[in-house]
DNA sequence: TCACTTATTTTACGCGCGTAAATTATTTGT
DNA sequence: ACAAATAATTTACGCGCGTAAAATAAGTGA
């Protein structure tokens, strides 16, 4: 570990006893050598601790070991909470993954492309903005760069596209609200940023239709990615005006509901499935901080694990090669009884 | 923008009419060329949209235009807001910056550090996860390194510290809640993460002192770097067993409160300033979630942006060559009241 | 043991750019 | 307009490694 100190492949390859061909080619695949070259590598690796110069790596290879993984917004524990999932899955497959966000905003989005492009990647998991990216630009970056879209789908672009399955979500959670009490109203942004909403509400709509109830969307104000305040403005208003028709709220995404939550609170406005309630809140994702809202709330979850799962593979797959042709995967989310609804 | 391709700056010199050693000189420094040079080779960017290789780049300089940005728990809002913050001044100031999250865990942080030796950073900006750090991996990367660390301090590292004030958080909000009411409780974790969280109940301890009060820390069990669900657990043990001598409780940071709070609701008891209330709760550090607690977090803020701006400007004067001596940073948080307290 | 396969070594070149030194061109002050 | 100061060009080398081709060595199976 505390050795001399190696200046380049060269000369650690020469204190190795192995030619830095080898050497390079061990530091490429450490299995495409032989068990006995192996060995005699990382003994002096444990000696002298040298690690090759990754520009100089990477200056004459097409495709770097590096991977990108791009979210809309990694303030957002959800993002966050999956950027970490596939950072590590990219750690385990022998990738360097590198985080980057789109902070929400298009033009940084298309900045980040950029950026990535000139990492020369091996490939790129990419959670676009939605609504608001610019669509070229993302086409154009996954013609150059292997990209698999995961989270928001946005037209058929990349490799695949692995998500959640929004029509199961709805459709599941408002099967349980209707079983269990008053038919649903919907919450949601008016002009939402996520393609996801769109599907959340035509999923709504035709679930109700199909259980013979009366839909009603409430679209509330508000631009961005701060849900919590939107939640909660909206809220605010449409609890004053008693815009919702039933005592129940399954509002399109947690952090909507976080602000709702909150609203009613404000308001002295009981939630739960309780007696002395007044009426219930659901949401979705399984937002990390669900569990922690006064009452903690009931929503259905993304299956985070094989989302990042089938994501990480399916682009780790096409890196080494393997072909296929574009598909979608939607994978279904676990309903969480909470004491909201 | 769409113009022919250009492989490598040789080419692109030759199409702008500039010599290659120039166009280099002018991608690290647009501003040491003339102004009509500057201007010509605009143009020609303009035209052919020709980024250079930034690994041939940075593999015969001894400092890159590289940024580490390092924090214990990217998935914690507040460091994902923090490290947003530090990530947009860096590329104002012509930096590259790259995120990373030590995920809570001691051996993934030296891991990011040996990572960002081999990027060969201008400068680091590292806030440690704290007491599991391996000190020694930290001073040895600093000396390699110019990094600035901030957030939680581990003795006299790097180029600076730069943090908040934390006796001054504790004494100012403790005051607050001595003037407004029953002097508060502490409300802690046992074993914290965050050398922070022995400063503030150090303060909490002299400042009740100091105002006349006996104090009383309720130190819960928990380990790791959920402190939500540590706040929650604690809570309902600490309620049950009636450990809180006042009706107020001051929570060591948000996070914990965020429980604590969540808690307090589970067994119907009502938190906030009004008459109602049975008990008053605060938190610490004006978490980006805190306006959406049930009641609204009263706590006091960080100043994100005086923080991170000093952070930033120390770190690069550092990389400018400007030496000074080590110097510790500690900027007075703000009140921020809301319902709960 | 011999032929065969597979792995390693030797040799050599080039990637794209940083950078230094000497020369030439351009700008600036007066 | 001329000398001085500044900037750009020309020329040339090297960084650390990928990688290809040919030669050699080391395992493998019968």
């Amino acid at each position: 570990m505390a050795g001399n100190k190696i200046r380049n492949m060269e000369e650690f390859a020469s204190v190795s006893g192995i030619s830095r061909p080898t050497v390079s080619k061990y530091f490429n695949d450490p299995g495409s050598v032989r068990d006995t070259t192996r060995t005699r590598i990382e003994a002096a690796l444990e000696l002298h601790d040298y690690r090759p110069n990754i520009y100089a790596m990477n200056q004459n290879r097409k495709l770097t070991k590096n991977v990108g993984i791009v979210v809309p917004l990694l303030s957002d524990p959800y993002f966050a909470e999956i950027a970490r999932n596939l950072e590590q899955r990219c750690l385990a497959a022998g990738y360097r993954p590198t985080l980057f966000s789109s902070h929400g905003d298009p033009a940084l989005e298309v900045e980040v492309l950029d950026t990535l492009r000139s990492l020369k990647p091996a490939g790129v998991l990419l959670a676009p903005l939605g609504r608001a990216s610019d669509g070229k630009a993302l086409e154009k970056f996954c013609e150059d760069v292997p990209t698999l879209i995961f989270d928001s789908s946005v037209d058929q672009i990349g490799l695949a596209f692995v998500g959640s399955d929004n029509f199961q979500f709805t459709t599941h959670i408002t099967d349980y609200l209707c079983r269990t009490g008053e038919p649903p109203c919907f919450f949601e942004m008016k002009t939402p940023a996520n393609p996801n909403a769109h599907r959340r509400r035509q999923s709504y709509l035709r679930a109700m239709e199909a259980f013979g109830h009366t839909p009603d969307v409430i679209s509330v104000e508000g631009e961005g990615w701060g849900f919590e305040e939107i939640g909660l403005l909206g809220g605010h208003d449409a609890l004053k005006r008693g815009r919702f028709s039933t005592n129940t709220i399954l509002c399109s995404n947690d952090r909507l509901a976080i602000g709702l939550l909150t609203a009613c609170y404000e308001q002295g406005i009981r939630v739960g499935r309780g007696e002395a309630c007044l009426i219930r809140v659901a949401g979705q994702d399984g937002h990390p901080y669900s569990r922690y809202t006064c009452p903690p709330l009931t929503t259905i979850s993304h299956n985070y694990d094989a989302v990042s799962q089938t994501a990480a593979e399916l682009l780790f797959a096409a890196i080494d090669g393997q072909v296929a042709v574009w598909k979608s995967t939607r994978l279904e989310g676990k309903l969480i009884l909470r004491d909201s609804a």
